[in-house]
DNA sequence: ACTAAACTCTATCGGCTTAGTAGAGTAATA
DNA sequence: TATTACTCTACTAAGCCGATAGAGTTTAGT
């Protein structure tokens, strides 16, 4: 299960991603009522995102948030790492943050260890190859990046 | 990440299914000694898998526990549901507890779970198409090791 | 029948995470 | 200088996770 806070920072992405371009801000109160997001919640999420060099903001009067990165570039397994951490269904699996597992007598011979590997690779597959722009552009922008993914 | 639980389920069944066929228990203990896992911990999982029919007990002195099913029919993502319960990793996306996310406009054209949708069908690809026996048996399962490499 | 071994079941607990709230502070603009 | 809007830190209620405790029940063997 992923959680809330990563599902309203990739929702409150693509909301910023369709209005890029044209260069002005969203408002989090903006982004809040438009998702229904709980306002002050998505303010840390935004700050979050900002520290990692997603988005951009301007503060005071005809302030709001933008994107920094291009929507194509900003892939749904970055956003899922930044917000909930490693990807990988268990920390001997993780790439960001590698963890023994204590219990496990040999890595290389756990066989769950070897099952769950097929599954992060497969996850990380679609979620390092899916961007924010491919969820604006339609379904058959998507359809062509899993193709080739 | 999967939990400690359904880590130790997976393992202390995979310890079944190498005595599975001569038809003679194995101790909670015994288990837990060689898998190293919290004696009483493994009870409530064990008793838990006894539950959901996917093993067997005898009680009393020479007791202990064995599988009832074979370890063919055993799957990764059936043990999974039975102790984490659903695999999907959003409410609307899950087979078994289907609930709807309160906070979205519109479930059809949500890109979130358009995105995890791909997600939830590869995982399930795995984590259904792989069975307990196929871990044990050695060097058997090619496939997993050509995926891991 | 008695006893020891082993599973059964319910309750409990500390620690951690999640989702969200609160509020004081800082910057920009009109 | 007043207002608007982002920034940052702290806090909290609820729930989950991993584990432990202990009383109860069943069975084998003597």
């Amino acid at each position: 299960m992923i959680s809330q806070k990563a599902k309203y920072a990739l929702r409150a992405l693509v909301a910023l991603a369709r209005a890029h371009g044209n260069d002005d801000t969203q408002l989090i109160s903006e982004i809040a009522d438009q998702q229904r997001i709980p306002k002050k919640f998505l303010e840390q999420i935004l700050l979050d995102l900002k520290h990692h060099g997603i988005v951009v903001s301007r503060r005071g009067k005809a302030g709001g948030y933008m994107l920094l990165k291009s929507p194509d570039t900003i892939t749904f397994g970055e956003v899922m790492r930044i917000i909930d951490g490693p990807i990988a269904p268990l920390p001997c699996l993780s790439r960001m943050a590698y963890r023994r597992c204590e219990d496990c007598r040999e890595e290389k011979s756990c066989e769950v260890r070897r099952v769950f590997a097929r599954v992060a690779t497969a996850t990380r597959e679609v979620l390092d190859g899916t961007t924010i722009a491919d969820c604006i552009g339609g379904v058959a922008n998507e359809d062509a990046r899993a193709l080739t993914a």
